[in-house]
DNA sequence: GTTCCTTAATTGCGTTTGCAACAATTTTTA
DNA sequence: TAAAAATTGTTGCAAACGCAATTAAGGAAC
């Protein structure tokens, strides 16, 4: 292989594969062990955080889809399905008349905690442990930037 | 922050998160980039890029689920719509009276040679074309380790 | 060689997704 | 300010998924 770009190209697309893959295969295990302890799906914890994190425990309908990057309609339903269970609820918006947000329960709150350390074992387990600090801080920055670049970045010249 | 461990394992969690998010918001874009050419969904790219690489162009339906990480029964949908759209077909196997074999037809070896300049087109632009030599052959690395530990790692001490 | 256990693939059924259509606003623009 | 366009959130429907049960065959035990 004399041409390092044809080398490089190779291997890109072998990097991708494997990203997809190694994606493919942890989540399938941590949700299975999310089962295991009788615990809700993965998603139901990225959308239990997101509302968490924010002020007042709240976001917009709009603001948590994008956050937990979900299409609108299928957002709308999985807070149908919190809602149900009772660890999130709907407020409608008072500047807004369109709009609602979706709001934090203190159930919802207990559950995010009882749901994070069965969650963080799978990642330190499954992800983090096999990573050294270098590795993980170059991994950040480089995810940071691809995911920034598809974010804003538009039609990044296609 | 007086300990590096802290921090290290602060990151940690961020970098998954990255991982995750980035996943997502990329399998996005490429689904809509696929659609956009009137391609198949990525999922199609998969088991029609598996069973090209396989001797004879054919793989067992188990073997086939385990390259592209899909359960069984997924599995058997996929390839019925890969049947109805003459991209596959089934073959029964010899040796082993319950066995099936998808095997690929002309039409989705065709079919997976025009999906790829596309597909491909999706890597660079937004994964590759983000990543120095460097960063790349770390993930690379990484990655192999990850995937490596969670598939035959079995439970790897939890 | 018959019984028991495992493996291969499929199927039924309830749940979740993706998409397009919708109603109710808000924002733009002419 | 009236009309047109865009945004917010939800819904209907068809497609796809996860899981348990099923059918059929192979392999092991005895």
């Amino acid at each position: 292989m004399r041409n390092p770009k044809s080398k490089s190209t190779a291997d890109s697309t072998a990097t991708w594969a494997l990203f997809l893959t190694t994606h493919a295969v942890l989540l399938e295990k941590i949700e299975a062990r999310l089962k295991e302890a009788e615990l809700p799906p993965l998603e139901w914890y990225d959308v239990l955080w997101a509302l968490e994190r924010a002020p007042q425990h709240r976001l917009r309908m709009h603001e948590l889809a994008h956050s937990v990057v979900l299409s609108r309609s299928n957002l709308t339903r999985l807070v149908d399905r919190l809602e149900a269970a009772g660890l999130a609820k709907r407020q409608s918006a008072t500047d807004d008349k369109r709009g609602a947000y979706g709001v934090l329960t203190p159930a919802g709150l207990a559950m995010r905690k009882r749901m994070w350390p069965v969650y963080r074992g799978c990642i330190v387990n499954l992800f983090n442990q096999h990573l050294s600090e270098d590795e993980q801080a170059i991994m950040n920055g480089a995810l940071r930037r691809i995911l920034d670049a598809a974010r804003d970045g538009a039609d990044e010249g296609r």
